[in-house]
DNA sequence: CGCGATTTGTGCACGTCTTCACAAGCGCCT
DNA sequence: AGGCGCTTGTGAAGACGTGCACAAATCGCG
């Protein structure tokens, strides 16, 4: 569709738009693909094949081309993608060409862990500030950082651009938190608590949950375990269901 | 091989009801479902609409009544569904009937917040060994359990049977520490160390990588910002992109 | 007892994502 | 230079996921 440009042909810049609209699956995946690179790189390698960074990336190869070449082809057939290019190409669509700065609201158990990860600083992000509601914790240093308190978000947001705003308070306050996150503009957060947010249109909001992971795993050792069970029993035993009621017919090519 | 073993449920190994394939995307939500419908319940809600779950779970009310019918029709028309019986049904489903054991390894940084997260035990799950290759952390106490070495998994997992592993070690150690949660019988891994695990078949493997989720924040702060920094300009830094040259220096004000 | 208000369950159309398969492009070797 | 092997980029097809819109079912009430 319409004409593409050749990686080595100069001068021929300005004419695509630079952000072009990525599908989301393909923005989720840059992240990982990233981190294979700059392993590969660390590793002395400069290039690698679609299939080779598909592996190092755990993806199918030809997602991976169908990913790159929404960014913008970049790579030499017969040969690969050129490591370091490629990282900046990436680090460039994601960016991460600035480091920005993460507010961590929240300095309990979790945010503890949060605030001495080292993995911020080596991918792109600054912890600018460490806040938290409860007077006890306001002061303590942690990894050369002082706790303030909550209320002083408006005066960090002013001293420093807040890109991302991180919460690890209870749920019960996250609601709150984030409020107040978007009261000082901040139009990115990501949400430790299991609880929904609601914010305006236009902040984006993602959510980790482990509680959540550990229950997709559990539903799959459940129907693992449901597998090994002989097949010979055919729909016979559906009494574990509470309430009193069944399963039974919900799915016809199950039964006997 | 692992044989299954229920807890309380003598003599009746094996009799596993046979589970209908729920599709990927509604797994995923159940749990967010049943969180919301705890909260419903714990108000004193006895029934709630496919809207008014919908809304408590962030979600689109069409999409969860799709969802719930996959599993069974449980709902009232004209009247709702009954909280309880949805919320019994949905840990059936997950398999969260049974409390499953958990065996996190690491007990580092963030392994020592995840020991003393009381979110494992109020969704189903129990922490049942800690562990960590570190002589100096061998033995210590946390939340009244005692950290043992990483070599004991074989003892530890004979004594309970673990049903999901957690990998909180530095990446560089999480794919060994895969292989010897994978040898002691372990189908489900939930990992938190940024890297690719390969495991056999039948092994079911979840990832939580903090940084990711940041990047992909970051990315949407990137477009946003270049969709209000430029209605109609053609060559900014916006589009340094093309010709392999550096990028880097292009970009210096894009927040704001 | 019937009727209207309410809410579920789902057929359908649409959009997104994945995967295969292969032509086109590239470098290397002879 | 030309051919050969390797790799990219992408068309097409199908799988999967989403949301609308509405018939069917149920309740409450007069
Ligand atoms: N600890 C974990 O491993 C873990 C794992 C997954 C999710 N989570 C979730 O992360 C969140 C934090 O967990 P935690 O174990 O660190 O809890 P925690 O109680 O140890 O820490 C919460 C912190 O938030 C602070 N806080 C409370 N209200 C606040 C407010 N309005 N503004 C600012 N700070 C406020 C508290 O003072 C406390 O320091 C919880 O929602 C929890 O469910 C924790
Ligand atoms: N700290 C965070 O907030 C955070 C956030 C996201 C991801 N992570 C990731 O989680 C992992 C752990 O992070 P951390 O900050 O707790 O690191 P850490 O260094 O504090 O802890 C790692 C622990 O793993 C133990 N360990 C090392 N090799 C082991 C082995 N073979 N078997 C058993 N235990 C072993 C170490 O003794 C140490 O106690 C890392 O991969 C990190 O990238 C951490």
């Amino acid at each position: 569709m319409s004409q593409h440009r050749h990686p080595g042909a100069p001068g021929r810049a300005g004419a695509v738009p630079a952000l072009p609209d990525l599908p989301e699956a393909t923005v989720a995946r840059l992240p990982e693909y990233l981190r294979a690179l700059h392993n590969l790189a660390e590793t002395g390698n400069e290039t690698v094949s679609s299939e080779g960074l598909a592996n190092a990336a755990g993806v199918n190869s030809a997602k991976l081309r169908k990913d790159l070449s929404q960014l913008g082809s970049y790579g030499t057939r017969g040969v690969g993608y050129d490591v370091a290019l490629l990282i900046e190409q990436i680090e460039y669509v994601l960016g991460l060409t600035q480091r920005r700065a993460v507010a961590l609201v929240g300095v309990g158990n979790l945010g503890h862990a949060l605030a001495g990860y080292d993995g911020f600083a080596s991918r792109g992000f600054r912890i600018a500030a460490l806040l938290d509601a409860d007077p006890g914790r306001v002061g303590e240093e942690i990894n050369g950082m002082v706790v303030r308190h909550v209320d002083e978000l408006p005066r960090v947001a002013a001293e420093e651009s807040i890109a991302i705003g991180v919460i690890a308070t209870p749920a019960s306050a996250a609601q709150r938190v984030a409020d107040q996150l978007v009261a000082v503009g901040v139009t990115s957060i990501l949400n430790f608590a299991p609880c929904v947010l609601s914010v305006p249109d236009g902040v984006d909001v993602r959510k980790v949950d482990l509680a959540i992971e550990l229950q997709i795993l559990s539903f799959h050792e459940h129907r693992k375990a449901s597998l090994t069970a002989l097949p010979s029993t055919g729909g016979s035993a559906l009494t574990a269901l509470p309430g009193g009621l069944a399963v039974t017919e919900s799915q016809e090519a199950i039964g006997t």
